[in-house]
DNA sequence: TTTTATTTTTAGATTTGTCTAAATTTAATT
DNA sequence: AATTAAATTTAGACAAATCTAAAAATAAAA
């Protein structure tokens, strides 16, 4: 596989995800910040390589070839990612352009002894989970901190968002993953939450809360 | 600059060790393993981009920009190489394929954490020298083992020739880099050794002799 | 159910890096 | 110095991945 068509399928698998009845040519152009009719060339392409199936206007989905093939890159991704943030030291907002670069490089052995030096995590530094050396991805149980009820305690596990802007907010806040969050009170005019953070009380929009995964 | 740019690059500093005065087209295109015609468009290119001095049948150089370039390249390859024996334990052998997709990762906060979280290694697991972030290359002081007096002794610093043939005959022969040799005996006709090495007793023909560097 | 709007595909062009085959230049040999 | 050989460059073509503009299909609205 190309670099090209790896980011195809990798865009695609992560669209499958909330449309599994099919990716629309325009959502994959959108992504990959192309035209809808490089998509349809490309898929045309992959479709002959048995990675996607693919019938004219009706939109593509993953063969299982192909889905594998997006689990081994995002494994690749998501490791690499660990080893910036754990070994190289760098922070949990720069690590996904260069992760970009990284998920491409070739070798199978490379990824499984990265895999092991880093301790087989479990999950990246947003907290997505990490395919094993088979394809097999264990759910992370989660809810969102929008969603959970008044008076309990999570903690942190994961972002929705891994925008820089969202993630620079939670180091300002000190809000990391393992972070402990009990749920205060909820404002019923706009769902702005009160918390309490690792011990500090600490107000929250709703717009935040929907972007931060707790357990 | 692309992949193929920096390939080229990267060929042309090798080769400018050896022919300091110009490059010869043939050369390149074999070390890339491509045609001179290919060669000839691309050292255009890399003319326009001030990366090289180019003049029809003359050969070329690097300009100072270019030497640079191929000295970043150059550095990216050997701390990989670090990387991937120290840390991930792959063995010498193995790690040049892996090393010439890493090198092409563009990020310089990458290679300079990647530098410290080795330790600033001096040399890659071959014996080569790595460029300081500036550019700078210490030189090694060494010798080829089949040039230095008999009856004295040394310690391997380095390979001339990284092949895998000979890599594994030097595992097999329990030789690595920091294994101390000491020279018995030359033999007139044909410049066969015989050395001690790590105490143990070895005879060695001249063309290993000629690929292994001491001090 | 027409008509309109949106989405998707086709057709043809462009760029990058490569190739083959022919022409040209330089080097080597007689 | 003339001829032959080798190296290099040019000219034209090709595949991959992209684009624009026009055509076709589907979805939405009147």
């Amino acid at each position: 596989m190309t670099i090209s068509e790896e980011n195809y399928i990798k865009v695609i698998y992560h669209l499958s995800l909330v449309s599994p009845k099919g990716v629309n040519t325009n959502a994959i152009a959108g992504m990959l910040d192309t035209k809808a009719s490089s998509v349809t060339d490309m898929m045309k392409k992959l479709s002959d390589k048995d990675l996607v199936s693919y019938q004219k206007y009706q939109g593509v989905t993953l063969t299982e070839k192909g889905f594998h093939s997006a689990k081994m890159i995002v494994r690749k991704h998501r490791l690499w990612e660990v080893f910036l943030v754990d070994k190289l030291g760098f922070s949990w907002d720069e690590v996904h352009e260069i992760a970009e670069e990284l998920e491409h490089i070739k070798s199978e052995q490379l990824i499984n002894k990265l895999d092991a030096f880093l301790g087989f995590p479990a999950a990246d530094p947003h907290g997505d989970p990490i395919p094993d050396a088979k394809g097999v991805i264990k759910k992370i149980e989660k809810q969102l901190l929008s969603e959970v009820e008044i008076n309990a305690s999570f903690h942190c596990v994961g972002v929705k968002d891994s925008s820089t802007d969202f993630l620079k907010y939670l180091d300002k806040q000190k809000i990391a993953l393992g972070s402990v969050v009990k749920v205060i009170d909820k404002e019923d005019f706009d769902d702005t939450l009160t918390v309490e953070i690792d011990g500090k009380r600490l107000t929250i929009s709703n717009k935040i809360a929907n972007n931060l995964y707790v357990q």
